[in-house]
DNA sequence: ATTTTTGTTCAATCGCGATTAAACAAATCA
DNA sequence: TGATTTGTTTAATCGCGATTGAACAAAAAT
């Protein structure tokens, strides 16, 4: 009873991280994936626990892990002498998602400019407002240094 | 000649605009829309200029600036007397990008939460990972309330 | 009143990633 | 060696949002 009242938490919980990791772009297997990964008493789980536990094909499983493997989010551990393979979350660097916010900052900040760039009138309600916004984008930029070193010498 | 050579810098940049937005969850259309009304040295245009211009349906242009207008992203002009409608960008909150950022943040917090309560070992390194990640997220959130508090009085 | 312009609605299609099933390969076990 | 477990590969399918085309509506022009 118990343990399946657990359980059924954790489905939902997993599913959560389903939508989340949905909503950043990954395919929906790979968030739920990474949702068992995290919400698992046991941290180390097998190719075969993870498809019954999820319900997904063996196929799903093999190419979403590999990626998961690929991208650096889940780390392979194979028990020597066994043949199984066993998966676990990988720890990030926990600036990852700021430093890939900052590179969208910067390709933003790249185009506007170029817009600018091409206008007719620089001075035009459009383009005062692009100026507008690289200039907080650099302010958001010079903050987040400044907290990042923070952290660093902390 | 430079004319014809402007506009197609001009695409260019349209469909940059278009990718950027695409990968931010906008319809590729909807991007490329806010591409045109942001390139445009005409800052208003009408429903058969952005039709004609990016070559989409009536059908498809009519569907996407009705749910720009409802966004907020693209405002209607209707001028007197006449029955087109024209289209212009509309300027955002500059804080509104990182108050979705923010957003996403807390839900992430919220959902970390939850999973270590669920945890039969708070101290088990997963645990300890999503705490690290919490207070990550927490300084983040003080540095961006004193960031706002600079610019506001700024 | 009729025609033209302007835009809307909606059924049908298109495109494409996600997912599966089943055949296949490789390693271990008996 | 033959049988079993463990995972991979790939062709086919599924699902779903994006897009179009064509019929339709409303307003203005003639």
């Amino acid at each position: 009873m118990q343990d399946n009242e657990n359980k059924q938490k954790q489905d939902q919980l997993i599913d959560k991280f389903g939508s989340y990791f949905g909503s950043i772009g990954f395919q929906p297997i790979a968030g739920r994936i990474i949702g068992l990964l995290s919400v698992s008493d046991c941290e180390e789980l097998s190719f075969d626990e993870i498809t019954s536990r999820l319900q997904i094909s063996k196929g799903s499983a093999s190419v979403v892990l590999r990626r998961l493997v690929a991208e650096g989010r889940v780390a392979v551990v194979t028990v020597e002498g066994g043949r199984r393979h066993y998966y676990r979350l990988k720890q990030q660097n926990l600036f990852e998602v700021l430093d890939e916010f900052e590179r969208m900052c910067d390709s933003v900040r790249g185009l506007l400019n170029t817009t600018i760039d091409l206008k007719a009138d620089k001075k035009s309600s459009n383009a005062r407002y692009f100026y507008q916004i690289i200039n907080t984008i650099d302010k958001y930029k010079t903050n987040m240094a400044a907290m990042r070193q923070a952290v660093q010498t902390a």
